[in-house]
DNA sequence: GCGTAACCTTACGCGCGAGTAGGTATGCTG
DNA sequence: CAGCATACCTACTCGCGCGTAAGGTTACGC
């Protein structure tokens, strides 16, 4: 019979689209500082500020909890980037705004990233979704690439053009990831200097230049 | 009161260091395809031929068996890149001896890989590391950049350097995943793909071009 | 003001898997 | 051939954490 006189707004009934934020809020906190397995339902339910049947009621079981986030991330993400990167600006504009916006992303959600990057990884179940993810990516950044070559009338084979793409979204992603450790760090500054790497890289790449192994 | 009449050598008894080493082999094998937390030590030991207690006998908890398995495929691999690389070569060459190597290796151990680069990410114990040998490894990148770059009088801030050799690293850490995933793949032709972007881009860095961020 | 639906709780069942107790067989040393 | 160490086993304990059953309370329509 707790005297329930507490102040804080938190505490009245809230319905159930704000709940379900709350929820997933803290299920990528705690998912995050935990991974997925060491995370524990009665966790994120108690930094959710609920009780845990609520969230099952909600939204499932700890995997479809998990998914859940995933997609939540997931959809900010290519969101943020989709935005930055409009498709009618010329090629090294899209390529920087759309780094900028993902180095923002990260730095902004750094955990969200961590979920997304670090723990989706390595277990089966989600990998999969992640890998769709980055394939989405990498097709546009191949595109990008692609374009950018026709307007100047080279032409590259496509697998050569997903491998750098791979490559470039893998730089990004690594990136990303030590910024996500380095909270001091400028996520534009970050941002830049990939775009440097990228572009130049690339740049040279598209032209023709390539660099080749020695007959050792 | 079984009768062990089976004609299987992997019966007899066998000395510490061996069994270990199998111990190990089964470890790494079932964490790379069930992730750390869901894989069983009931499973390790039934992998690796051996009963459930002989394994803590010889390696530890659990969490002691999966830094062994990391320890010693961190070992493999340094070892792999850092005899290829050698320090008396040029830049250029060290650079592509180094990521053969790395690639060579990632593509004859792919499970062995899975576990050092997707598992060890997302639980906090086993982050530093991995982490420590990543900054290994970055650090001999940018040692290279750095020499290449003063032989030829220039000279760049460390903080810079560092940033490129983590993208260096990360790109190829991103492709060497890729390549773990994709059986068919020829790891000398995705280490000869990583050293075109890689060698390109860099040159250009370091012979001073730059891209610069729009003032929009 | 009363039913009913949405919100929310406490308190449990129950399986799975880490780690151990205690014992048996085999080889090596004197 | 005693004695001791090393290799090896079967069969348990026990806690943790997912998922649920069963019930209480606030709001809202009528």
């Amino acid at each position: 019979m707790l005297a329930r006189v507490s102040s804080t707004p938190t505490f009245k009934r809230l319905p159930r689209a704000i709940r379900e934020q709350q929820m997933l809020d803290a299920a990528v906190r705690v998912f995050s500082r935990r991974g997925f397995h060491a995370a524990s339902m009665d966790e994120i339910a108690d930094d959710a500020g609920i009780s845990k049947p609520m969230v099952y009621a909600y939204l499932g079981t700890k995997e479809e909890l998990f998914v859940a986030c995933l997609h939540r991330e997931t959809a900010r993400m290519m969101e943020a980037i989709a935005g930055a990167a409009a498709p009618d600006l010329p090629a090294d504009q899209r390529l920087w705004r759309g780094l900028r916006a993902f180095f923002g992303f990260v730095g902004a959600h750094r955990d969200g990233w961590a979920v997304l990057y670090r723990q989706a990884r390595g277990s089966q179940p989600f990998a999969g979704e992640l890998a769709a993810m980055r394939a989405r990516l990498v097709e546009v950044v191949a595109g990008m690439l692609d374009h950018a070559l026709r307007t100047e009338g080279r032409e590259v084979a496509a697998t050569e053009l997903e491998v750098v793409a791979y490559a470039l979204v893998g730089a990004s992603e690594s990136l990303g990831d030590w910024l996500a450790d380095h909270p001091d760090a400028d996520p534009e500054k970050t941002a830049t200097r990939m775009m440097n790497a990228a572009w130049l890289g690339a740049g040279q790449l598209l032209h023709g230049a390539t660099w080749r192994p020695p007959t050792d």
